[in-house]
DNA sequence: TACACTAATCGTCCAGGACAAATACTATTT
DNA sequence: AAATAGTATTTGTCCTGGACGATTAGTGTA
C-alpha cells in the first residue's frame, strides 16, 4: 500500500511516517521499482493503535517499541473502562434490527414503537444513551457495518426530529445553538441534548456536525444566540476538542455562553477551557437552562 | 495565512502550491522570520477560481496568467449556464427566512406550510429543485451564510423525512439504496429522489452523504439491494464523480443496477460509465422504477 | 511539595531534484 | 481532410536530508 492510502488509513501524515522510519525504524516500508515507499499491510493494526494512543496523549517513542497486545492493553487502561458490554433486552432487539441480514427499515419501526410507549422524553433520557453506546461498540467490534450505524443514526434522527417539530418552543427564551467540531461525525449526542432542551421549551437550533469556528461565529451574530453547545464523542482526540472550544471561547462575545459535553470532553474531568461549562449528561444541561431562564426573569 | 490554511481554503496541496511558485511565480508568498511561506489573503480568490477550473479539466499553465475577471468569464462559459437567477415569489420568501437577521426556525414553518398546501409530491417535484438552486446560488454569492444553508437543509430534511416515515412502503418491491460520493456534502438532491420514489411505493434507504465504495458494497450485500442511486451536485468535479461510479459499477454484482443524477453528472450528457443509467430529474427515475417493477411482475 | 530551568522529543517546514502519468502537439498515412 | 501513431511538454507526487520551534519530560533548588 502506498503512503497516500496509509495516511488515509492511520491519520498519520506522510512526513510523520517518514520521520518515524528514521527515528524508530518503524514502520520500515519496502521500496518499489522507483524507490517509492510501499508500506506493509501487516503494520496497519499497530499504526492504528499507536495513532489512537497518541490521541490519548501518549508519546510515540514510548509506543513504537511495544507489541500489538501491549498496545491494546495500554489502550484498555486509558479508555475510561468500556463499561462492560451493555446487557439489555431493548438493546438486543435494536442490534438484531441492525445485524447483517436483518430487514432494513425495521429499526425505524422499533424506535417509533419505543417512543410511542415510553414517550419522547423517556426515550431520549433513558434509551438513547445506552443505544448509542451499544451501537458504537457493536461497530467497533465489527458486529455491524458502517452502513448499519448510519441506518440507526438516520432512524433516530428522523424519529426524534419529526416529533420535536411538533413542539413549538416559545420564541421568548434565549436561543441555543448546537454543533460538533470538524472531524466529529457523530451527531446523536447532540440530538439527545437538543431533544431534552426542546422538551423543556428551549429554542434550539442544530448546525449539524463539523461546523468550523467561523461558521459558528456568523450564526451567533446572525441569530443572536445565547448559548453554543458543543458535543464530541470518544473517537475525537481530546486535544483537538479542546483547541476547538478554546478558539470558540476566544472568538465569541462574553455574553454568549459555551457548553460542552460528550465522551470527547469527559477525559478532562473539569472544564477544558476557562469560561466553558462541562456537562456530564443532558439532564444537567436542562437544569442549567432552567436556572438561566429563571434568573433572567427576576 | 500559512500553508495549512491555504491548503484547506483552496484544496491545493502544499507541494502543488510550492511547485507553482517555482514554475509560474504565482502565488509568491512573503516569508516569515524563519523563512516560512506566508500566503497573501488577496491571492485566495484567484487560487480558488483556478482550483475550480482545474476541476473542470483546464490546465494550470493556461489559467495562472489570467486575471480574476478573465477566470470568472472562463468559468461562466464552462459551467452549463447558471440558468439566470431564479425569480419566484416562493423563493423570495424562502430567502427572506434565511437572510441575516431573520428569526431562525421560520424556514421550518414556511416549508411545513408549503407541504401542507401543495402536498408532499408537489412540493418535492416543483418547489424543491428551485429552492435548492436558489439557496445554492445565494450562498455562492455570499447573500446567506453557511449556517443558513445548513438550516435550510435541516428544515427540508426533517419536514420531508418525517412525512415519508408515515408512508409504509410495501416491502415487496426491490430495494433502492441512495447516497453521494465522498466529498459531496449536499444530500438534498438525493432527498428529492428518495421522496419521489417512496411516494410511488418504492423501498428506499439513504446511507446519507459521502459513503465510501466499500461501505456501499457491504450495505448492498447485507440488505440485498437492487438499485444504488448516486447523486452529485455541481460542486463535485465530474472526474471524481465518474471514478466513484466506475469503482461502484466494477465492484457491484451485475444484477444490482446503478443510477446516477444531479449537476455533477449533467456535464457528461450521457451515461458516465457503461452499465449505469443517468437521470435528469426524479420523475425520470420514478418512471424507470415503475417500468422495472411491472416487467418483474410479468 | 512546589517551582523554575534545562534537555530531549516530535511535528512541521525548507530546498532542490527525479520521474511517471496525463495531456498536447506534430507528422504521417488513408 | 480526417484519423492515427509517435514525440514533446506539462504537472502532480515522491525522494533525501536538514533546520527549527513548540511541547513534554527530567532535574535540581527553594
Amino acid at each position: 500500500m502506498n503512503q497516500a492510502e496509509m495516511e488515509q488509513a492511520t491519520g498519520l501524515s506522510r512526513e510523520v511516517l517518514r520521520k518515524w522510519e528514521l527515528r524508530y525504524h518503524f514502520p520500515m516500508p519496502t521500496r518499489g521499482l522507483r524507490g517509492q515507499r510501499l508500506y506493509q499491510a501487516r503494520d496497519l493494526p499497530k499504526l492504528q493503535l499507536i495513532s489512537q494512543l497518541i490521541g490519548q496523549g501518549q508519546r510515540p517513542s514510548k509506543l513504537v517499541p511495544l507489541s500489538v497486545p501491549q498496545l491494546q492493553a495500554l489502550l484498555a487502561t486509558l479508555v475510561p473502562a468500556p463499561a462492560a458490554c451493555v446487557v439489555d433486552a431493548a438493546v438486543d432487539r435494536l442490534l438484531a434490527c441492525l445485524a447483517p441480514g436483518a430487514v432494513p427499515g425495521t429499526v425505524h419501526d422499533y424506535i417509533a414503537e419505543l417512543i410511542q410507549s415510553e414517550g419522547l422524553a423517556g426515550f431520549v433520557a433513558q434509551r438513547l444513551p445506552l443505544f448509542n453506546q451499544a451501537v458504537g461498540q457493536a461497530w467497533e467490534q465489527g458486529r455491524i457495518g458502517t452502513h448499519a450505524e448510519h441506518h440507526y443514526t438516520d432512524a433516530v434522527l428522523v424519529a426524534v426530529q419529526s416529533r420535536l417539530l411538533a413542539l413549538r418552543p416559545s420564541r421568548l427564551h434565549q436561543r441555543i445553538l448546537l454543533t460538533t467540531p470538524p472531524g466529529e461525525l457523530h451527531g446523536l449526542g447532540l440530538l439527545g441534548v437538543q431533544a431534552a432542551l426542546t422538551l423543556q421549551g428551549a429554542d434550539c437550533f442544530s448546525l449539524g456536525t463539523q461546523t468550523p469556528v467561523s461558521d459558528v461565529l456568523r450564526a451567533v451574530k446572525d441569530w443572536d444566540v445565547s448559548v453554543v453547545a458543543v458535543s464530541a464523542s470518544v473517537v475525537m482526540p481530546p486535544a483537538l476538542a479542546r483547541s476547538y472550544v478554546l478558539a470558540l471561547r476566544r472568538a465569541l462575545p462574553r455574553r454568549c455562553k459555551v457548553w460542552v459535553g460528550g465522551g470527547g470532553f469527559a477525559a478532562f474531568g473539569t472544564a477544558p477551557v476557562a469560561g466553558v461549562k462541562l456537562f456530564r449528561d443532558s439532564a444537567q444541561a436542562v437544569r442549567a437552562w432552567q436556572k438561566m431562564n429563571t434568573s433572567v426573569a427576576e
